[in-house]
RNA sequence: GGCGACGUGGCCGAGUGGCUGAGGCAAAGGACUGCAAAUCCUUCCACAUGGGUUCGAUUCCCAUCGUCGCCUCCA
């Protein structure tokens, strides 16, 4: 196993990736609530722990990663009522389009998917522990976590309890004891279709808690990571720690990996700024490809722009690297080059460097072009595969050039022989017409698509 | 207001207490080519501002300015 360190949030630290047992790794990583399509930036958890996933097994390590699905909550019932269909058709018809828009990323699936309506029973669970340890309370038919029974809240977004905002909202008399606390269960409401018996009444769960139980039972608790955006901090990933932590003694995650923000213009992405760009319409307009080196073009913590420009830039890296494949055969590399592929992984190692593990793949593209002549693609094909693009190595699919353009390439050269470059020039351009560059190499003319 | 992050060459984006300066995109020049394309080489050589620590700071500390995130649902 080749040691790995990550940026933990909540010790501010590079931590070593230090596994309970063996080789396994241990990923949660928070998913999306199903209420409408995901956009980019609900994309970038998916693809920096589908990569980091893809990176860790080729490090030597065995993880799993689990990524649920909120499937019930404040916004599904709202988006349902809005459109007049049931919330948990809603649900399950979002579920489906979620999977559907990140299977077209290509990365693969994580290992797991659960669903908060699938893990009711060891939510209740989980509830009923804290109650009866002191750290919850229930209150006509609510439940509520004690957020100052657990004297380590705020350790992870670090905020001081007692320097939060103790405004309350004034919509009505709140049944909690204190304003800092929040829902684990909530009664059921009026509008709302779904619910679940509990000791408590009919109702269902709240957010924060479904993530805690689904991670134990996934995972069980001090796992390895617990991923997710740099938005869900403070209070999801708080409020998740304090749960566990209160009813089992025990940390939920022993190293708390958090993207930053993807930024349209100059805010975060989101759909409630309405800024947002459908993850399908992006990879239908840019390819997934470029969607992918793209999101990996940035240091996973830092914000990440999303316009055109960036967007092109995405494309011509892809072309690079679909160039150098065309000189690509299979088999070991050059040992001279090897040095790439060694620090590409380093670069990974260390917090999960893309951009720096990219900078090393194309050092090794440019070594690979100076030298001339086809080259073995061992290293490019390793380090393709972590990051989910040794597609570009493939043939192109869609069609090769038809007869039409093949006999134009022959008459092509016998006007080049006849030292016509009037006609020769003109051919290309029918060429190019077609869709055809002609390339002249060393081994005589060859069509390649147009760009 | 509180907490956190960031400000690097035309653009994007890593990184490091000194031997100066990844990688990509773009541009210009050169090589190759009949001319191109692709590729290679070269050039354009930066670290927000002001202090401080240091033999030495872009890298550490403080302040200022600017930007962003969280503090409410949020990937």
């Amino acid at each position: 196993m080749r040691p790995v360190r990550i940026h933990d949030s909540l010790t501010g630290d590079l931590l070593p990736l230090e596994p309970r047992e063996g080789n396994k790794v241990g990923i949660y990583a928070c998913g999306p609530t199903v209420y409408g399509r995901i956009h980019v930036g609900n994309a970038r958890p998916f693809v920096v722990f589908g990569i980091l996933r893809r990176f860790l097994e080729a490090a030597g390590y065995d993880p799993k990663l689990v990524s649920n699905l909120t499937d019930v909550n404040d916004k599904i019932y709202a988006a349902a009522n809005a459109a007049g269909v049931g919330s948990s058709q809603l649900a399950e018809e979002m579920g489906s389009l979620y999977k559907a828009d990140t299977d077209a990323l290509g990365i693969g699936r994580p290992d797991a998917e659960p669903l908060a309506t699938g893990h009711i029973d060891e939510i209740i669970t989980l509830i009923a522990d804290l109650i009866e340890g002191g750290h919850a309370y229930e209150a006509e038919g609510d439940v509520y976590f004690s957020v100052r029974s657990h004297p380590a809240y705020g350790e992870l977004s670090h905020r001081d309890v007692d320097q939060m905002d103790q405004g309350e909202g004034v919509e009505g008399a709140s049944l909690k004891r204190d304003s800092l606390d929040f829902a684990l269960w909530k009664a059921t409401k009026e509008g709302e279709d779904t619910s679940w018996d509990s000791p408590w009444g009919p109702g269902r769960p709240g957010w924060h808690i479904e993530c805690s139980a689904m991670a134990e039972a996934e995972l069980g608790v001090d796992f390895e990571i617990h991923g997710g955006g740099s938005d869900l901090v403070f209070p999801h990933h708080e409020n998740e720690q304090a749960q566990t932590a209160a009813a089992r003694g025990k940390p939920l995650a022993r190293i708390w990996m958090h993207n930053g923000m993807v930024r349209f213009g100059e805010e975060k992405m989101a759909k409630s700024v309405g800024n947002v760009l459908l993850l399908h319409s992006a990879i239908e307009d840019h390819g997934r490809d470029a969607v992918l080196i793209w999101l990996l073009g940035g240091h996973y913590r830092q914000p990440l722009s999303c316009t055109d420009e960036r967007f092109a830039e995405a494309k011509a890296r892809i072309q690079r690297i679909r160039e150098v494949a065309r000189r690509i055969e299979p088999g070991a590399s050059p040992e001279g080059l090897a040095h790439y592929r060694e620090r590409f992984m380093d670069s990974l190692a260390d917090d999960f460097n893309t951009p720096a593990a990219l900078a090393e793949l194309f050092g090794w593209v440019r070594d690979a072009n100076r030298d001339g002549g086809t080259i073995g693609g061992d290293d490019l094909q390793a380090m393709l595969e972590v990051l989910a693009l040794e597609n570009l190595l493939e043939e192109p699919t869609g069609d090769g050039p038809d007869s039409a353009a093949l006999d134009l390439l022959t008459e092509r050269e016998t006007a080049r022989q006849a030292k016509d470059w009037a006609e020769a020039d003109r051919i290309r351009d029918e060429l190019l017409s077609m869709g055809w560059t002609v390339r002249d190499g060393d081994n005589g003319p060859e069509l390649v698509p147009a760009q």
